[in-house]
Parts: structure tokens; C-alpha cells; sequence
DNA sequence: TGGAGTTGCGCC
DNA sequence: AGGGCGCAACTCCA
């Protein structure tokens, strides 16, 4: 296991020392220190891992361990199995005040310029966070949680500062087919134009703007288009012959204005995309993303991201991962055993629980979102009688908040509680009765999918933390460049960018480190999770199977 | 003019 | 009257 030892200098340096090499990184009296609570594993604890971690990999620093206390002071602090007053004391509201520190792609940022945040008492915030773990009744998974996040937050960075190879030259030539020559600033590329130019024409109206939705819903109803919004889908379910044109006009001004000529300029340095993360941006602890949009970049240009001469992309993407999830949470052994293979929904169909794989998905991703109607609704109805443990684990989870309590997933992250004031003092404002029911049974299926999509963001946490270290392990021999690196992370798929000659070996680690999350969550009921792994040289070649 | 809110897209 | 997120552009209003 790869050891990493810290030592403060004075002159506001860091000594670290790892494999034999050591390393002096400049750093100032911030909040930070290593803690040797766990001797063979000393973990560096410190404010916001984006503060601290890409100066060090910029030095060329890989940190083994790590205790983020701003994620896992939050995440402590809405759990409802952690007694809150434990996390009162000194600084503890400055503490609360943290947001993320900046991203730091180009230049390396230690100072957020408020001095009361940027000087606090990591080893203070450690100690108290340690101890309302201890206390609390759920402390073996928050502290398997606690270092999930912290592990994830590592990853994180890590992939910020790897970067997506990304060939310029391959999606600017997709720009090009698909759009024409590069315009100038403010103008619509010629193909583009030229859609605009059939829209109009099929429209009968010479000045339109297609961008603007009010014009272009009225000019569709002047043509006769009986539509109520300009969505893509309300367009499909009529025919008229602005519908093609139209359609081809929307997914080109997207690509045009998402991940255009701009979207290079301003994303990718040296043949990198270096997507920014946020490790639990989301409620439910997905992480988020707020830079170049890395966790919904479109199939329109994964052909771009290529890897370097001599190396491949392993992308590996887990099947219907929270199904899974959901049977390894609420202990059903039937929806379980469905899961015992490649795929979830066709074991349903095996198990004779229901007629087709459609239905399976219907049913189940009903259950999850809240579906009441339509065919979707209708499956769920059937299901429930089929796996009752399944089913009605997210039904108690709606119903708890339509009563307006916090519910938590199976490692303890509490849901956000309902804000607003259908549940506060009486002598409030009346409002609406049909508008309070309507925030109840929303939150309700706000509640019903946290359970399911916390928890498969916590499978993916152990996930990628496993994985990690494996490949690290993995890439042991090999000069710090040459290792094999995650550079992607989307929910419940990981590209992992690796010499060719590792392939096999990365994939191996992939699905082992699957099973051991798979362990870590589920310890008393296996459920397996099996992978989606393919060996490319772009991005866009990896197969992408129905989910 | 600039910020907040809305719409619609696309990723999971 | 199906969950989460980011982003870009348009719209509205101070």
C-alpha cells in the first residue's frame, strides 16, 4: 500500500515523502495536518481536498488518504443517526460557512481571502467530527461513508488534473461537417444558418428566430402546427413538415452552443478536457459538475476524446445500477436473485415476474420516480406484489416525505427537509390547500428516489475509492506518468485512461473493485454488479447497452 | 444593463 | 400527476 508521510517545515513548507521520493511542497499555516489516529494508514485531514490536493498533484504529489472535513462536516450534520450539538464549539459556524474553494484548473488556490476561514483548526473540526461518529448508533457506515467521500474527493481532483485526452482536431472536424467553417463571434455557422433558413421557409415566416420560443410557437400555430410548448417531443407527435427541419435545427444550435468552437476554447489545454467536479453537489450526494458540463457531455463528441498514442480508454459502466441497489438495501432476495446476471430486467422476465424486459424497466423505474399513471404506474402496481420488500422500501420512503420527515440512505446521508411552511406554525400565511398537497406529494417523490439514488451514489463512491488504489497499485512499477488514471466519472460509469499493454489488467480491477463496493454496502445480501467493459481507443466506440 | 427566472436540452 | 444535475439562451423586471 502506498504510504504517504507529511511533515510541516518552517517557512510555510510540506515535506511528503512517499516510495522513497520525497517532495517539498510550498504551502502556507493552513488548515491541515496528518493524522496518525490509524498509524499504518496516516490520513492527511484538511479543510476542502480542492484546496489543498491540486497544488500538491501539481507538485507531483499523489495523497494516499484523506479526511475533507468541509464535505464530511455537511454530510455529518444532516445525518439524522449524528446528535448535532456534538458538532457545536469553536468555529463551528465558520466551519458551516465554507463553500467549495474555486476551482483551480490553471492557477492553484490556497487563499479564499476571508482570513477567518482560511486559518481554522483542522485539528479541532477533526477531533469533534471523530467523536459524533463515535457516539452515534450508525457509526460503522458513517465512517465507511466519511471516508467514501473523502476518497471520492481525492478521485476527484485527481481526474481534474489528469484531464479527458481530447483531439481538437477531431471535433473540430465533426464541428465542420456538421455545422460548417468556424463563424465569426456572434454569427450562426452556415449549416446552422441554413436549417434556420428552412424553418422559416416551411413557416411561411421570413424574420423568424428559432431561438426565440415565443415567436416560434406562434409561427408554428399561424402554419397550423397545433402545439402547446416547442419541445422536441411535443414537435415529433404531429406531422407537419417543419418538424424534420425544426429538429435538425435544435440538436445542431445545441451542439453549436454547447459544445461548440467555445466550449475548446475554454475547456481544453494541451489535449485535455479537465472537467471540474464536485464531489456531493447534489442532495442526494451525486456529485456535480461546474465546469465544461463534464457529467452530461453528449454522445455528439465522445468521438473526440481519444487516448494518447500507446495507451486505450477502459470504459466500464455498471447495469442498471440502482435497481440493484434497491435490492441490496431493502434485503429482497427475489429482486436480488433477478440480479444475479448481466441483466436485471430479463431475470425479472426469467423469474416470471413479469411478461417483458419494457415492463421490468417500466415498473421499476416507476417505483423509483413516483410514477401514479399511464403504463408505467400500471406496472408498478403488479410489481409490488412480486417484491414487496423492494417496492415498498421507496414506498415508505414517499410516504415519510409526504409527512415532511428526513429519510437517509443505507450509509446514513440524510435527505434535505422540506423548506417552505406547509408544516410551520399555524398562524402562517394560509396558503393554498391544492398547492400544499401538490409540495407534499412532490417531496414525497423527491424522498422516494433519494433513498435509491443516495445510495447508489454511496456504491459508486466505494467504487471509484477502491479503484483508485487498485489502479495505482496496478501502475506500481511505472514513473508517476505512465500509471493507468481515471479521467471520467459519470454517476455509474469510469473511463480509465491506460497503457495498452494494462488493458486487461484494468478491467480485472474494475470488476473487482465493483465486488468489493458491492461487499462494503450489502455485506448481508451479495448482490451483484456486473459490468460493462470496453477496451477503446475513443470514447465513442465503448458500447453503450440499454439500461 | 444586469440579475433572476423560465424554457428546453442532454447526461445519469 | 416521474428523481437528480448543468448549461445556454431567452424573457422579464428593476
Amino acid at each position: 500500500m502506498t504510504r504517504v508521510r507529511l511533515s510541516r517545515l518552517p517557512g510555510e513548507r510540506v515535506r511528503v515523502s512517499e516510495e522513497g521520493a520525497t517532495h517539498e511542497v510550498a504551502v502556507a499555516d493552513l488548515p491541515s495536518y496528518v493524522s496518525e489516529r490509524e498509524p499504518e494508514t496516516p490520513r492527511w485531514v484538511w479543510d476542502d481536498t480542492a484546496r489543498w490536493y491540486p497544488p500538491l498533484l501539481a507538485a507531483g504529489v499523489r495523497v494516499a488518504r484523506c479526511h475533507d472535513l468541509r464535505l464530511c462536516r455537511r454530510l455529518l450534520a444532516r445525518a439524522p443517526a449524528v446528535d448535532p450539538s456534538l458538532l457545536a464549539g469553536d468555529e463551528a459556524g465558520l466551519w458551516d460557512r465554507l463553500r467549495p474553494a474555486a476551482a483551480a484548473v490553471t492557477e492553484p488556490v490556497l487563499f479564499s481571502g476571508d482570513d477567518a476561514l482560511d486559518h481554522l483548526r483542522a485539528d479541532v473540526e477533526d477531533v469533534r467530527q471523530l467523536a459524533a461518529i463515535d457516539a452515534s448508533p450508525d457509526a460503522a457506515r458513517l465512517r465507511l461513508l466519511v471516508a467514501a467521500e473523502s476518497a471520492g474527493a481525492l478521485a476527484a481532483a485527481e481526474m481534474t488534473h489528469a484531464g479527458v485526452p481530447w483531439r481538437v482536431d477531431v471535433h473540430e472536424a465533426l464541428l465542420t461537417e456538421k455545422l460548417g467553417p468556424r463563424p465569426p463571434r456572434g454569427a450562426r455557422p452556415r449549416l446552422l444558418a441554413e436549417c434556420a433558413d428552412d424553418v422559416r421557409r416551411v413557416l411561411d415566416a421570413p424574420g423568424l428566430n428559432p431561438d426565440s420560443r415565443p415567436d416560434l410557437l406562434a409561427a408554428l400555430r399561424r402554419a397550423g402546427v397545433d402545439v402547446s410548448d416547442t419541445r422536441a417531443s411535443s414537435l415529433r407527435a404531429v406531422d407537419h413538415a417543419v418538424v424534420e427541419p425544426l429538429l435538425r435545427y435544435k440538436s445542431l444550435a445545441h451542439l453549436f452552443s454547447t459544445n461548440g468552437w467555445a466550449w475548446i476554447d475554454e475547456w481544453v489545454r494541451d489535449g485535455r478536457f479537465r472537467a471540474v467536479y464536485q464531489p456531493a453537489g447534489s442532495a442526494t450526494g451525486r456529485w456535480s459538475s461546474n465546469g465544461g458540463g463534464a457529467l452530461s457531455f453528449p454522445a455528439q463528441v465522445r468521438s473526440a476524446a481519444v487516448a494518447d498514442e500507446g495507451w486505450v480508454l477502459v470504459v466500464a459502466d455498471v447495469a442498471q445500477l440502482e435497481p440493484r441497489v434497491l435490492a441490496g438495501m431493502s434485503g429482497d432476495r427475489a429482486l436480488a436473485g433477478a440480479a444475479r446476471g448481466a441483466d436485471l430486467y430479463q431475470g425479472m422476465v426469467d423469474a416470471g415476474a413479469v411478461a417483458t424486459r419494457q415492463d421490468a424497466k417500466l415498473g421499476l423505474l416507476g417505483a423509483m420516480y413516483g410514477a401514479t399513471s399511464g403504463e408505467s404506474g400500471r406496472m408498478v402496481a403488479g410489481l409490488t406484489r412480486r417484491y414487496p420488500q423492494a417496492f415498498g422500501l421507496v414506498e415508505e420512503a414517499a410516504r415519510a416525505g409526504e409527512r415532511g420527515q428526513v429519510v437517509r440512505t443505507l450509509l446514513g446521508r440524510g435527505s434535505p427537509t422540506l423548506g417552505g411552511s406547509w408544516d410551520e406554525s399555524p398562524d402562517a400565511p394560509p396558503a393554498d390547500l391544492h398547492d400544499l398537497d401538490r409540495r407534499r406529494r412532490s417531496f414525497g417523490r423527491f424522498t422516494r428516489n433519494f433513498v435509491v439514488q443516495g445510495t447508489g451514489a454511496e456504491w459508486a463512491l466505494c467504487w471509484v475509492a477502491d479503484l483508485r488504489n487498485r489502479l495505482w497499485r496496478l501502475g506500481a512499477r511505472g514513473a508517476l506518468d505512465d500509471r493507468p488514471h481515471l479521467v471520467l466519472f459519470l454517476h455509474d460509469e469510469v473511463v480509465v485512461h491506460a497503457p495498452a499493454g494494462l488493458a486487461d489488467a484494468v478491467a480485472a480491477e474494475l470488476a473487482e473493485a465493483a465486488t468489493t463496493a458491492g461487499r462494503l454496502l450489502f455485506r448481508e445480501l451479495p448482490v451483484d454488479f456486473p459490468l460493462t467493459v470496453s477496451v477503446v481507443r475513443s470514447y465513442a466506440e465503448a458500447g453503450k447497452p440499454g439500461t
